[in-house]
RNA sequence: GGUCGCGUAGCUCAGCUGGAUAGAGCAUCUGCCUUCUAAGCAGACGGUCAAAGGUUCGAAUCCUUUCGCGAUCACCA
């Protein structure tokens, strides 16, 4: 039962009839507060239209809507705006009607056979993930569970960059000075091991290119002939030769850092459906080159480079094979993308979360993908967000200035340990239970934290600040959630159809309100890939809630029928908050 | 310099395709634990929506210019 669409269709009918006019543009909205009403048709669209005055218009769909529909009870005008007071009869019938859908306010996810990848996370495996990458996998994972609950197929899938100088710098690192340690014996974490040897690799080199430089070279030369990075560059030639030794070598340091991610990947909540390794694309794209060369897509220098001339689309050329016949990045991700489709026939899209730096790549790439005459290039997304920056600038894992991962992930359960501990609230849970709770809520912290701000937007986080756990934040949904499930214990109440025979608050009446709004939210956040938005409707609808929650005595209420009607709204409200947090990756307790 | 993004309260951020008097949280201040869980609730304080023009019934939102911040402009990935 859709208000807006039952009032649009209702409304656009009687212009027909009395107008002889077909408009659908019709605006309709919730009444903002402190106006009386609950929905609003906006008029000033059809004044233009039909040339007559504002208020004219107003009374006469007012007066019209009285009469045809049962649930406007009165309606007032002010300037244009046509407020809708709706009886309580709509909202109980509603409330009635969503009784036996358990997924409410969530498209029903009949399952599309197409299939959308999502790729994320998409990590180097010279080191740890650091904040970057968890807002990355956050988006990622959050965007797959919001299309599928709109119904869409989803294949989430990343793609590994395994190779390149810098994998070569850690083994170069790790066969000088730790050829003999391995993850296991140190009790370390395979990324953390191997990403210890990077920034070790780092050290060694600048104190070589200043000695270098002592030694009288300049520093451009310094830079290329320090031994350990001609050591790291011969190592990177052996490998592209397929040196037997080498492979075996750069294998197991992958296998190491592989390990150590699926560690963090679970400690997240997240998992991948497939992986797509770069050691394994970079060569992929040179088919596709001589296809589209053929098409006069793509044209030759005389030099043998290959190019495509998008100056037509406000952008430029672009290199696609280089003048020795080797493939770039660009002719890589051609060659990836052609890949998944043929490993997934059933492919109508695709959508990287990738950060903003490559927003000008992601244009090119899906504009060549387009001209190739591709089905599936017109649902191409570029998720695209912002960086996340220390107040003392950016991250870089070579320098060691990043907040790592891991530790992020231990200090948020360790700070809801500390919480739960001083409010002494779970005294009685077991200790495994305390663990889940404290993860469950500092997990919580960190997902919404995170999402709740627009991915566009770069991040400033202050490692020296904790998240926090009170105001508009993860644990604040949560506690919403917990304390209705209280309530559903101690009222062993079973759900029964209301009687619509009673008025209810005004309070109740903005909940029920918000909630006939939520499937309309849910969607224009999915179609907007916007976890934030999602977030934000959710934490109006909670902090509504616990005002109204907080306000009345909900079980010393005498009347059956309306302490009846408070707990269904109540246990519904605890439905939405948990659907909506599970679109966010997060998890809701029982109990805290 | 060209292109793209961002700029909203002291701080962190919402504000969906233009709609009514710009909203939250934090911080500061005032109340509220005999109740369903105070990780909470009620209230106060706080704004030239970076600036200036324009479009229109109406602009934080769209357009133009300017300023500030960031990204990007490799035969790197």
């Amino acid at each position: 039962m859709n208000l807006h669409n039952l009032l649009k269709r209702k409304v656009s009918e009687f212009i027909l009839k009395k107008y002889d006019l077909n408009f659908n543009e019709l605006e309709v909205q919730m009444t903002k507060k402190d106006f009386s009403g609950d929905i609003t048709i906006v008029v000033f669209p059809l004044v233009k239209t039909l040339r007559k005055s504002p208020s004219e218009i107003g009374n006469e769909i007012g007066e019209f809507l009285l009469k045809e529909l049962e649930y406007v009870e009165e309606f007032n005008l002010v300037q244009g705006f046509l407020n809708l007071v709706i009886k309580s009869k709509f909202y109980l019938e509603f409330l009635n009607q969503i009784f036996d859908q358990d997924n409410y306010g969530f498209i029903k996810p009949i399952l599309e056979n197409p299939t959308i990848l999502v790729e994320f996370a998409s990590p180097n495996t010279n080191k740890p993930l650091h904040l970057g990458h968890i807002r990355n996998i956050l988006l990622g994972d959050s965007i797959s569970k919001i299309l599928e609950a709109n119904g869409k197929n989803i294949h989430k899938t990343q793609i590994v960059n395994d190779r390149g100088i810098h994998i070569c710098k850690s083994i170069v690192a790790w066969l000088k000075f730790g050829k003999n340690s391995n993850p296991s014996d140190l009790n370390e974490k395979g990324d953390f091991f191997v990403g210890k040897y990077y920034v070790l690799f780092d050290k060694v080199y600048k104190e070589e290119i200043l000695q270098l430089i002592s030694e009288g070279n300049d520093k451009a030369y310094a830079e290329k002939n320090a031994p350990i990075f001609l050591d790291a560059q011969s190592l990177l030639i052996k490998w592209e030769s397929g040196d037997k030794k080498v492979i075996e070598l750069w294998k197991k340091m992958n296998s190491w850092v592989y390990d150590g991610f699926e560690k963090t990947y679970n400690n997240i909540g997240v998992n991948f459906d497939s992986y797509y390794y770069e050691s394994n694309t970079y060569l992929l794209g040179k088919d596709i080159i001589n296809e589209g060369l053929k098409n006069n897509v793509f044209f030759k220098k005389e030099d043998g480079s290959v190019w495509i001339d998008l100056t037509d689309d406000g952008l430029d050329e672009k290199i696609l094979l280089r003048s020795d016949g080797t493939s770039v990045y660009m002719t890589q991700d051609l060659g990836t993308a052609l890949l998944r489709y043929k490993n997934h026939p059933n492919m109508d899209g695709m959508i990287y979360t990738v950060g903003n730096e490559q927003d000008y790549h992601f244009k090119v790439l899906f504009k060549i993908l387009k001209k190739l005459g591709f089905e599936w290039s017109k649902n191409l997304h570029h998720l695209s967000y912002g960086m996340v920056d220390l107040p003392s600038g950016k991250m870089k894992s070579r320098e060691g200035t990043v907040v790592d991962g891991d530790d992020l992930i231990s200090e948020m359960k360790l700070n809801a340990s500390n919480l739960s501990k001083e409010l002494g609230k779970i005294d009685e849970f077991s200790n495994s239970e305390k663990d889940m709770l404290n993860s469950t809520i500092g997990l919580g912290a960190l997902k919404y934290y995170i999402l709740k701000v627009d991915p566009k937007k770069r991040i400033l986080f202050d490692p020296s600040e904790s998240i926090d756990f009170n105001g508009n934040t993860g644990p604040f949904i949560q506690y919403a959630y917990a304390r209705i499930q209280s309530l559903k214990r101690k009222s062993s109440f079973s759900l029964e159809k209301i009687n619509l025979d009673f008025e209810i608050n005004e309070k109740e009446k903005d909940i029920l309100k918000q909630l006939t709004q939520f499937p309309i939210s849910i969607k224009a956040a999915a179609d907007n890939y916007s976890p934030a938005l999602i977030a934000n409707y959710t934490f109006e609808l909670v902090k509504l809630f616990n005002s109204y929650y907080q306000s009345i005595t909900i079980l010393k209420v005498n009347d059956n029928t309306i302490k009846n009607f408070r707990l269904t709204l109540s246990f519904k409200v605890g439905e939405v908050i948990k659907n909506s947090m599970k679109l966010l990756g997060i998890n809701v307790p029982e109990k805290m």
